[in-house]
DNA sequence: GATGAATGAGGATTCATTCAT
DNA sequence: AATGAATGAATCCTCATTCAT
């Protein structure tokens, strides 16, 4: 029983744990390839050389490349997610969650240009990234409202305004037309927007961002 | 030489005229596919044939695909400036012609999804577009803080926070996410960010909007 | 790590054998392309139908028209080497040695035109093949001068001599406008070219050719 | 009477001289293409294009490809016959007339080699060269051999000798793997293959060139 | 005659996908 | 599971040729 046992915990964990390898090699390919040089100009072929795996390899993961798209976009939300919860974790005002939010990203254009490049390139070729990211910052969006820290009509502007700007941030901190200083400077707005009076907003978005957990 | 001069005379016009139309056939062309199915989905023999030209007259004019979006964000960008002057004349105030601005974007993505639809894909296609349609908009932003409408410190973070924002809302109506209202209230919450004042810029996203001039 | 190494060991031996089949059979098929028809006339798809490979195969293994016709060269000169050799066993004497090998040449274009063709094209097309063949050819001629068959001032003439006049040779056989006995007038006349009495060069080539190994 | 003549005079001749103008100015054009990337490399519309005129007036010289390498082959052959000619003028001894022309073919791939690339490149490509190009030579190595100066047995192997050689050589300064002094080498060792003994045939090969005539 | 825009057949090339090993 | 050779449909692109001006 217990050799048995042995045997098994050993053959399938390691076979899933070489598939789940394989599978997050050809991940990492497909957004470096992607940020690179799009999602549309990359070819199938060329994610599997870039993981370093033959040609069919990729079909015992992915049968096409939006589904490998899919897959990539789920990833990419949930490093998002690790993102802004590591960043706002023990931060209670909903404005302050926004701006380290605002910031955490568009810094991180700056930090890792190739997952901000991949991030904006899947922003736009997927439809599950967009929607899926949504909820936790609406969460935001809604409790500010709720605390009267913002004050806005429309939730769906609202959000448009908050996005779109980081989005555009992103991409001028990419394009190397701004510096660091940008983050705050677009976060500001963004308060403003949405309600943040304009000293408090400045204030905000000023204050120092707090230490993100050393995870991965 | 005369006979020489005559017949430069009477070729070159005519043929040109020629040329120029069966590149705007094609302009058009390619617009109306990349709004359709994207940039790097649309083959250039659709072009063609969607210009109703013969294969290889595309390549009379444009080298590569990459070339006929350059051409096209340019003429997207023409268009659009017509769009903004087109609704701004006789309108002084800088804050008043941003909101208008924003509005009419956010309309005509409903009023002309193929013509919004093909902006979005050719705004993150191409580098030209994005620097090409500032212009203009910088303007307003510069006479805005000049004349203390506006209230920013970053002129790109301003720049990002408008155009952003109005992008994301262009999806947002394409994607039937939100009506025609959207408009006014993605123009106030910019309004806001720039550092009009809240109830004010409500009011201004609220104006009703100048008759367009019959212009194309 | 054991079965990843049995693996690499049976799939490495016999696939890279299929691909040294497939890439045979193209060259051969290019070879006897290029002979029918000449090098500039010969279509890619061809190459693959004759090779009766698919049209894409031809791409998993050179890039270029000109990529097939250096490796087609490299794989001709080796023929060609062999050829000579085979003749040329045994043979001390570099005059005589000279004598075989010219006369084999010009015989060869009666009995292979296709090969023969095939030689002329590559040649006048790549620059590979006349160096690389030249080798063996000025070893026979340096043998000569050493031990004073020979009789010349300058290398590169004597070997101009030498290959011009045997592929004019050929060419004059190949069009038809001589025989058999072509071979041995060309191979006199150079003989004395690079210095052997004229009786001699004569008697020197009509000495009846040595049997060739039966070599490929 | 006078007048229409004049009319007549000036019309015609001018137009014909148009004409003969454009045509010259496309088969040097052509010449210049085919030395350049050879005959089947060179596609008609850069022909025109380096010839200045539109894509259309080709066809009002020219049907086909081969119809202007054909053109183009009479005019080198014609140039050629000129540089023999004004070469060996006033040369009786048809020893010295083959020495002569010998060394002004491989001295002219030097001075003109694209020219000579032309010739070779041509040569190579048309049937129409050879033949033309080898009655005047045949001349010299018949009168040769009536008076005793050159003893070979077969005619078609002397003119592969001299024109396999002559071409080498050609290739040999063409492609910078000898300078101007290959020229004579070349010839001494032709004609000693043609029967000049040793001595007397390097004796004419070092013989000053003739002046040429100051034509074209 | 000259022009050059237009044509479309044909050749070059890529790449998603299959499959035997 | 992994491999990578083979496939061939689809696309890209060139270029000889025509023809209205």
């Amino acid at each position: 029983m217990v050799p048995a046992m042995k045997a098994v915990r050993r053959a399938r964990p390691s076979s899933s744990r070489v598939r789940e390898r394989t599978r997050t090699l050809l991940l990492d390919a497909a957004l470096r390839l992607f940020a690179r040089k799009g999602v549309g100009a990359t070819a199938i072929h060329e994610i599997a050389a870039e993981a370093g795996v033959a040609n069919g390899t990729f079909y015992n993961y992915f049968r096409t490349r939006e589904e490998i798209l899919e897959a990539a976009s789920v990833r990419l939300a949930e490093r998002l997610q690790g993102e802004v919860t590591a960043s706002s974790t023990d931060v209670a005002d909903p404005a302050e969650r926004v701006a380290i939010g605002s910031r955490r990203f568009v810094l991180q254009a700056i930090r890792d240009p190739t997952w901000a490049a991949a991030l904006m390139r899947v922003w736009t070729s997927s439809a599950a990234l967009p929607m899926r990211s949504a909820v936790p910052i609406l969460d935001d969006l809604r409790a500010g409202r709720r605390r009267r820290r913002f004050d806005y009509r429309s939730e769906a502007a609202a959000l448009d305004l908050l996005v779109g700007a980081v989005l555009a941030g992103m991409r001028t901190v990419l394009e190397r037309r701004a510096g660091e200083q940008h983050a705050g400077h677009v976060a500001a707005l963004v308060l403003r927007g949405l309600g943040v009076p304009a000293r408090e907003a400045d204030e905000i978005a000023r204050r120092p961002l707090p230490e993100t957990a050393p995870a991965a």
